[in-house]
Parts: structure tokens; C-alpha cells; sequence
DNA sequence: ACCTGAACACCGTTCAAGT
DNA sequence: ACCTGAACACCGTTCAAGT
């Protein structure tokens, strides 16, 4: 991953001769904590405002200017990072033979999957409910929920031309989704070695499993 | 959950008239706070070593007697949550018939979901990566283990007898496994609300689609 | 308006000292 | 042999005080 490195943008208006290495105002703190967070959990390090403040070059109490809580801040990393997600899979299914709904759900499970490989860190701060307890995390939901009515259209296409062999849509889609759920969490949990899953094995076994699914509901 | 109250072992030998409600020796510390912090999880509190101890009526710094960390606490809880749920496990099989492996593994997901639904904060300990990062956890490793080696023995039959529309059998346990883990997982992290899927609705999903998969896979 | 820095109540962990 | 209790370095969070 090229990490972005921690951009010092110009200040304002007219840049001062030597720029204060450490400006009193931040400029857009609560960005800059975002993304140390984001690096932070990339890196496989624990997430702590205070880690965060440290990165952004503030105090420890300054980030509760801008979230009421750590679960705040979280909450905010999750939606950047399911924006990135539902981002990634829509460009796929742009890539995808739009006539094929089967192919579709395809392309849809395997961006999903590469995604999540890609970015174990950051699929498991969207993933794990330790965080907005409620949907009180609007951005996050309103991001999956495209993604779910996305799955939900292209399975009622695929049952419209007959190539279903099962008539319970929810539940098809429930099996999918807890398909694709259940082997990123594998592997961020890291399951695989002690299934005998090798690093390189795990992608070829992702498009496996997706492609085993597929042909299981197709008639 | 009935919870076994923390039990006042008489003490070891010719009890004194009034049992020291401190004692100094707590007989099987390492016992009760592997309790404690089962009990803490199931009551959906963060596990930590000191609550466990106060629990236990010891100071912070006695359980590192035990333990040499954190950590090892939370294998040896995991290991205790392991061990009930590969029980519970092999009491469902027993009680499926025996001469048809695609029935087992349905018993078998069933029994899986089932556990995970009542237990999910144990669920999680077990599941979870956090702990016990490679698999030093050799009774955790042991006890899943053997369950994978149930699910191999029985999809090896299945196949045996000419019951399944596909020849690779890893990549077919593998699916099997992800859709549960992927379902036990959705609970636990909090998704199904989202998906709007009410309380009482769990369990007849969870049934479907294990069903919804084996009618996949079999021929 | 935004940030500092000290403070508080928590952790995990260590270690001398007690019994 | 096993536990206490103080200590240390961390956290999240609050709040007066600074600019």
C-alpha cells in the first residue's frame, strides 16, 4: 500500500517565510486524525485517539473538539472506508456484461472478497459491530444498503429470467452475503493457516467458493 | 444461563468454625478466573484482567501468577468455550442418523448455529484473532481440529456415494464453513437488524440457508 | 474558535514485601 | 508457594487556561 504521507498543506493564504512546524490551528484536524487512524489500522497497530493526536501532531484532548468520543472517531473511519468498499465494487460491476445477472453477482462477490483481502484492517472496523452500536452511523448504512439493494436487484433479475433454482430470494441473498462475510472474517481472523490455506492459495480458494455458491443457486 | 455461582470450596482440609470470607489461598484461582471472565463475556462486559479478579476477591497483580498475560487468560477461556461447543457438536451428530452424511452435516451446521446463537459473546473469544496469534492455543486448535476432521469425514462419504454435484471437496468444506462462520459472525457483529431481520427471525434463517447450501451442493 | 496540559479513573503488568 | 499493594506506562475523557 503507497501510504499518503501525511500531506502539510499549504496554510491558507499567503505562506508565512518559514512555515510554524507546528501550527496552532490545525487547519482540518479532524481529517488528519481520520486518516491516522485509517494508517494506524492499515498498519495492524491498535487505533487510539491518542495515537492519533500524536500522528497529527496534537494534544490528547484535542480531538474531543471534534469527536464526543473514541467511538466517534471510528464511526468516521468506518464511513471512509466503506465509501472506499461500496467505490471499489461499484467500479466492478461497471466492468461486469450488464445482460448477465448471474455474471453480475459474480463480479459483485469477487470484488468483495478482493477488497476485503486487500484491506483486512479496514474491513473489519466496517464489519465489527464494536462500534455506532445503533445505525447511528448514517454513512455507513446508507453505503451498505446500496450495496445490499444492488445484490437484491440483480437476484430478482436473475429469478425474472428463470435461472434461479430457489424462490426465496431474502434467504438466497442472506447465504450469499454470509458466504463472503464468513471468509473475509476468516481471514482477518486468521483462520486459513490452520486450515492449511497457504497466503497465495486464498485467492484462487475466494473465487472458488463464490464460483461453488453460484452454481449451487443457477438452474 | 444458569449461571454456576462462584462456588465456596470447603477449605482444603479440617474446615476452622468461621470460614475466612478472604481466604488467603483461593484454592483454584486460575479456575475461577477463567469463570469470571466467562461470565463477564456472556453478560456482554469487556474482559479484563482486573474485573476478573476482583471477581475472584484477589488483587490486580494475583492473576499473573497464572497468567503471563492477558492474553493467556483469554486462551484458556477460549479454550473452555471451545471445549463446550465441540461437545454440543458431537451430541447433535450423535443424534442424527448416521447412515446419511448429507443429513450429519446438516445436524452438524444446525448444531453450529445453534451454539453460536445462545453463546455469541463465547463465540466470539473463540473466533476471534486476537488471542493466542498463532496457534499456541493447541487445545483451541485440538477441539476445532476435530470438528473440521468430522466435516472432511463426512463430505468424504457424501461423495462416496455419489451425493454431490462437486469433486473438490476442500473447497466445498471451506464454502460450508465461511456460510456459517459468515452467519454466526453477522450476529455477533450486529447486522441483522440492518438487514431487517428481527429477533425471532434468526433461527428460521439460520435453518434455511444451511438447507439452502446443502441443496446446492448435493446431487 | 481551537488547542494545551494537567488531571482523573481506568487498564495491563511488574515487583518487592508480606503470610 | 501464593497473594498483596504500590508503582509504572499506557488509555479515554474532561476542563480550566491559554492564544
Amino acid at each position: 500500500m503507497p501510504s499518503p504521507k501525511p500531506k502539510r498543506r499549504p496554510s491558507r493564504r499567503a505562506a508565512s517565510p518559514r512555515p510554524s512546524p507546528k501550527p496552532y490551528h490545525h487547519g482540518d484536524l479532524r481529517r488528519a486524525l481520520v486518516d491516522a487512524a485509517l494508517h494506524l489500522a492499515a498498519a495492524g497497530a491498535e487505533v487510539s485517539v491518542r495515537e492519533a493526536a500524536r500522528r497529527a501532531g496534537v494534544s490528547p484532548g484535542a480531538p474531543f473538539r471534534h469527536f464526543p468520543s473514541r467511538d466517534a472517531l471510528m464511526t468516521a473511519v468506518a464511513a471512509e472506508a466503506q465509501r472506499r468498499f461500496r467505490s471499489e465494487i461499484e467500479a466492478a460491476l461497471a466492468a461486469a456484461p450488464s445482460d448477465d445477472p448471474l455474471a453480475q453477482i459474480r463480479s459483485l462477490g469477487l470484488a468483495y472478497l478482493r477488497w476485503a483481502m486487500k484491506n483486512p484492517a479496514h474491513f473489519e472496523i466496517i464489519s465489527t459491530g464494536k462500534y455506532f452500536d445503533h445505525d447511528a452511523a448514517g454513512e455507513v448504512s446508507k453505503d451498505n444498503a446500496e450495496i445490499i439493494a444492488v445484490m437484491a436487484r440483480l437476484l430478482g433479475e436473475a429469478a425474472a429470467r428463470g435461472k434461479l433454482r430457489h424462490g426465496d430470494l431474502k434467504r438466497t441473498q442472506i447465504a450469499a452475503r454470509a458466504l463472503v462475510y464468513g471468509f473475509a472474517r476468516m481471514l482477518i481472523d486468521g483462520h486459513f493457516p490452520r486450515w492449511g490455506i497457504a497466503e497465495d492459495e486464498v485467492e484462487p480458494m475466494a473465487e472458488g467458493i463464490v464460483d461453488l455458491f453460484i452454481d449451487g443457486i443457477a438452474k
